[in-house]
DNA sequence: TCTGGGGTCCTAGGACCC
DNA sequence: TCTGGGGTCCTAGGACCC
């Protein structure tokens, strides 16, 4: 049997934020979405105010000073600076890491080991404080023989003191896992969300015992093969596979946003979907694919008052050639235009790509169609916004700064600490 | 009056994750 | 007035093939 460790940033976006803002430690923080809309993440002396993921900020912002809260706006930038090193920290740890998310990676514990608890808890914490030394980040570490475990293992470390942020599984006793296992939902296993928990109750089983407990065909038939594993997996079967390094590549790419203020005339509708289809074309560059199929798409706001009309128009255009040029994607996805409603008030638009592929893989056919003009424009952007920088050119209003009126609002935003020359940290 | 069996591919929708 | 963004996997059903 082998054993796998989860790790994780606690709080990862607020712990990110106060390695450079240190006056923030041990006090209530949240990061918010972008518009600065709600929680995307809280610190535990925010949570302990009951200020969790998805609270809207207009609600809360008359209370912030009266709660000593503090809120910023999420600063993507740093966040995925701070996770890269995070990662490569960990990959000093083992040959076999495999990154999860932005704040969380599975890794294979080394073989010598795996079945002295001692060693494994020495390990876990070596890395936990590897990473608040090198980085400065707090994380926790569960370490159990699979990946739903891991994580089962992790949560314990985060929530039960006693631990002291490293949970090994199997230097626990028998009965204690059981019990705790017959007392947590079985919402708290990781693949089991709100609509699986009720279908689960209603067939009488509502603790992470009950779902181990169940019989895997009896699962399976009822649900899928996905929960099915799940529940393998709290038996201590590992049936779910490290998800396949993929190298960047992917099988579609979302850019979507919501305006800062609503949108109701084609014309600023024009320039979002020119704006979005320009940064979809920059990371398909990125991962090196191109895409057949572009999905354009916009909406009304969810929680939108009673009586005001809602609208989800969204149009599909499969691309002549796969292709990865900003000309041709805002070209295909201005079809969403003749679809917009007149009289509704949209708050989001985005566009999907599809049907990727890797670039540089051609048809005959498609041999016969390069090097014209449409190809050199972007050929152009892209050279001078190397050189120059991403805000000076573009298609639209992509290259004009500042941006248009509905373009994305974060009034709270810190420096990017750790990538810009001109945003460093003074230290006096 | 009678109308097979086996397969692939694609898409939409549902569920989950962070 | 104000409520995020970006992904993956699985399944069912339809179209189509021989």
């Amino acid at each position: 049997m082998s054993m796998i460790a989860h790790v994780d940033v606690n709080s990862a976006y607020v712990s990110f934020e106060r390695v450079f803002r240190p006056d923030l430690e041990g006090k209530p923080v949240v990061v918010l979405s972008n518009n600065d809309g709600m929680i995307v993440s809280s610190s535990r002396e925010a949570k302990a105010l009951g200020l969790d993921l998805g609270r809207p900020w207009f609600e809360l912002r008359p209370q912030a000073d009266r709660l000593n809260l503090t809120a910023l706006s999420s600063n993507y930038e740093l966040y995925g600076d701070m996770s890269r090193r995070v990662m490569e920290v960990l990959a000093r740890f083992t040959p076999d890491l495999e990154i999860y998310s932005i704040d969380e990676a599975f890794l294979r514990i080394p073989k010598r080991i795996q079945d002295d608890p001692d060693q494994m808890t020495a390990l876990g914490r070596e890395m936990k404080d590897t990473l608040r030394r090198y980085v400065g980040v707090p994380v926790c570490v569960g370490i159990a023989p699979t990946r739903t475990l891991a994580k089962l293992a992790n949560r314990t470390a985060k929530k039960i003191p006693v631990f002291d942020g490293v949970c090994v599984w199997p230097a626990t006793r028998q009965d204690w896992r059981d019990s705790l296992m017959a007392r947590l939902p079985v919402s708290e296993v990781w693949g089991i969300a709100s609509r699986l928990e009720r279908r689960l109750a209603a067939l009488g089983i509502t603790s992470i015992a009950d779902l181990a407990a169940a019989d895997p065909v009896f699962i399976r038939k009822n649900f899928n093969v996905v929960v099915m594993r799940t529940a393998l997996e709290l038996r201590g079967v590992a049936c779910i596979e490290a998800e396949e390094d993929r190298t960047g590549r992917k099988e579609q790419l979302i850019v979507s946003r919501s305006f800062s203020k609503k949108i109701t005339t084609v014309t600023e509708m024009r320039q979002a979907l020119a704006v979005y289809a320009q940064q979809a074309a920059t990371r398909l560059v990125k991962h090196n694919q191109v895409a057949k199929l572009l999905t354009a798409f916009a909406g009304t706001a969810a929680y939108a008052g009673e009586g005001a009309k809602r609208s989800f128009p969204s149009s599909t255009a499969r691309l002549p050639s796969p292709t990865a040029d900003p000309v041709e994607l805002t070209k295909a996805a201005y079809s969403l235009l003749p679809q917009l409603e007149d009289g509704v008030r949209y708050a989001r638009a985005g566009i999907m790509l599809t049907d990727l592929r890797p670039a540089g893989v051609h048809s005959p056919l498609e041999m016969f169609r390069h090097a014209h003009e449409e190809a050199n424009v972007a050929e152009l952007i892209d050279r001078v916004q190397k050189r120059a920088g991403r805000d000076l050119l573009g298609l639209g209003w992509a290259g004009l700064r500042p941006g248009p009126d509905w373009s994305m609002k974060r009034e709270m935003l810190t420096p990017r600490a750790t990538t810009h020359w001109d945003e460093l940290v003074l230290v006096s």
